[in-house]
DNA sequence: CAGTATCCTCGCAGATACTG
DNA sequence: CAGTATCTGCGAGGATACTG
C-alpha cells in the first residue's frame, strides 16, 4: 500500500495557467495583492483589512516577495520599518484581478438587482437562478456590497477594482 | 483556549474578487475549467489530462455544477452517460484564464528566451532574475513548454489560451 | 507595531477498492 | 468507463504567546 502523496505541484506542468496558479493559487494570495492595489503597504495594513492570522500573512508575504511580486522595502528612517510594495511583476496582476471582478459582477451578483440566470450554452435551458439576499431574504444588489478601495489607491485603480455602476 | 477556527470563508466579504475566489479558489478548479475550454467533456477526459484523483475530480465537478459553471448534460443514448459542459457563466471565465496566461507568459517565463528581470516599480532596482531551465540548467523558452490545446478547442480559444509566439 | 514561534485542527487531496 | 466509498495524511491556516 502506497502512502498518499502530498499535494500535486503545478510548477512542472507545461502550462502557463498552471504556473500562474502555483504562484497565486493559495487562498489568501490574490486578496493580499488586491489590498496592495488598494494602498496597503505595511504588515498591519494587510492584517487589519484581511483579518488574517499573523503567521499566515507572514508566510504569504514572504512567498510573494520570493516570487518577485512584492518588494520588501526598508523605509526605516527611525528603526526597522518595512513596506511591501508591488513590483512591476506584481502590478502586472491588475488585469487578472480586474477580470475576476468583472466575472463576479456579471455572474455571481447580477449587474443590477436582477438575479443571474445560468443557462446551458447550447440548449439555452435555464439551469439555475442566482440571487444574493440579505439575512431576511431580500435581494441585494451588487452596489449594496461595494468594495471599498483604500485611500492609497489611485483613481484609475479604484475604478478598475470597484464594481461597475449598473 | 479557543479551538482554532476552520478556514475563513470569503463568501460574505464585500468584495467581488473574494466572491470569485470562494468559487474558483481551490487548487484544481481553474485547471478543470481550462481543460473544458480545451475540449474536455467527459469525466475521463479531465481525469486523463489532469492526472487528478477520481474522488477529487468528482468533488470539483460537483462544485462547479453547483455553482452553475458546468452543466451536467445527459447524453445517454445508450445508457447513463454524462458530459460536463461549460455554461454561459463558465464560458465567461475565458478572460480570467487569458489574463492569467498572459501574466505567466510575461512574468513567469520570459517572452522569448530571455530571463525575466523583476524590478521594484519606483526605484527601478533589480530584485530578481527569473529563468526557467531544464534539468541540466539550460534555459527553456516559453515555447519549449507549449500548452497543448485539445482537438475540441476552437481556433479562437486555442489562440487565446496558448502562449503568444514571441 | 511587526513580526516569530508553537500548537492544533480540519480541509483538501492522494490512493485504492468497489459498484453498475 | 464513470463514478462512490473509505482510509489516510500532509499542510494551510487559525489562535495565541512571546520578542525587539
Amino acid at each position: 500500500m502506497m502512502a498518499p502523496m502530498s499535494r500535486t505541484r503545478f510548477a512542472d506542468m507545461n502550462c502557463g495557467i498552471a504556473q500562474a496558479l502555483e504562484v497565486l493559487g493559495d487562498w489568501w494570495t490574490l486578496l493580499v495583492v488586491r489590498d496592495a492595489f488598494f494602498g496597503a503597504r505595511r504588515f498591519g495594513d494587510f492584517e487589519k483589512s484581511l483579518g488574517i492570522a499573523k503567521n499566515v500573512l507572514s508566510a504569504r508575504l514572504a512567498h510573494l516577495v520570493e516570487h518577485g511580486i512584492f518588494a520588501k522595502v526598508d523605509v526605516g528612517a527611525d528603526g526597522e520599518r518595512f513596506e511591501y510594495r508591488l513590483t512591476e511583476k506584481g502590478e502586472a496582476l491588475l488585469p487578472v484581478l480586474t477580470t475576476l471582478r468583472e466575472w463576479s459582477d456579471d455572474w455571481v451578483f447580477g449587474r443590477g438587482n436582477e438575479p443571474v440566470i445560468v443557462k446551458d450554452r447550447r440548449t439555452g435551458r435555464r439551469l439555475a437562478k442566482l440571487q444574493v439576499t440579505d439575512a431576511d431574504g431580500r435581494p441585494l444588489t451588487r452596489r449594496d456590497l461595494r468594495t471599498e478601495a483604500g485611500p492609497g489607491a489611485s483613481a484609475a485603480t479604484r475604478r478598475l477594482l470597484t464594481p461597475r455602476p449598473r
